[in-house]
DNA sequence: TTGACATATTCCCATAAAGGAATATGATGT
DNA sequence: ACATCATATTCCTTTATGGGAATATGTCAA
């Protein structure tokens, strides 16, 4: 079996950094066209609407028509499945026990490396 | 240019399920030596271990000797990155402004889509 | 040392990717 | 209809994948 497609899911999708990177510029507020995406990444335009036509498929942004022009937006909802995921580990970090737990673990990795 | 390699990144590596799905029985308590984790994913053991490798190369999870077997745990720092990266954008899905702004978009998607 | 167990690594295949170049599609103004 | 601008799509090449099968490494017990 080969890698998933990029557009199987949303974490296919945002694993690229130059897709990250347009979702960080669409969610500015700046940069909704594909020229203004264009050149504020600097990536070739066919790149940028390959990138766009995969964020599109997994349903992380979305395309209005506007004359020439066709403006992009990120959909809030998808990026948020990303959040929910990460957010589900949260108190691993958070938690004062955890880091006593890590810290308790960390000791007994030094101890077992010197067996 | 091909795609980036799946230990260049956290995202790259948590863009594969089944990785996300290790991660996830790491992080519930259970499950912490490999051959746990097959029974638990029902994968065959090179595969988990290969999977292993991938969250290691990119420090999700940290290894611990413990006689033949290997406990592996997940790290919650890196796990954290994916959660800041998404809480960045939060607002957006939770500012009751920018769901006002969302329905605005979709009734002028919507205009537009008759012409 | 030898054997059994747990895990990691190597080799293989089919599949998919990202970017570049070229081209197609689609809308606007004349 | 036509030229032009904005964007999307196709074709190409190089590279990396994930799983299966086989094998290597490492640890324990007798």
């Amino acid at each position: 079996m080969s890698r998933a497609p990029t557009t199987s899911d949303v974490f296919n999708a945002i694993a690229e950094p130059r897709r990250r990177e347009i979702i960080t510029l669409l969610a500015s507020g700046n940069s909704r066209s594909v020229g203004e995406l264009v050149r504020a990444t600097r990536l070739a335009q066919p790149a940028v609407s390959k990138h766009l036509a995969v964020l599109r498929a997994v349903g992380l942004v979305s395309v209005q028509r506007a004359g020439k022009s066709r403006l992009y937006a990120v959909n809030p909802s998808e990026l948020k499945r990303v959040h929910d995921w990460a957010k589900q580990f949260e108190k691993l970090w958070t938690s004062q026990l955890d880091r006593i737990k890590a810290r308790a673990e960390r000791k007994a990795q030094e101890r077992s490396a010197k067996n």
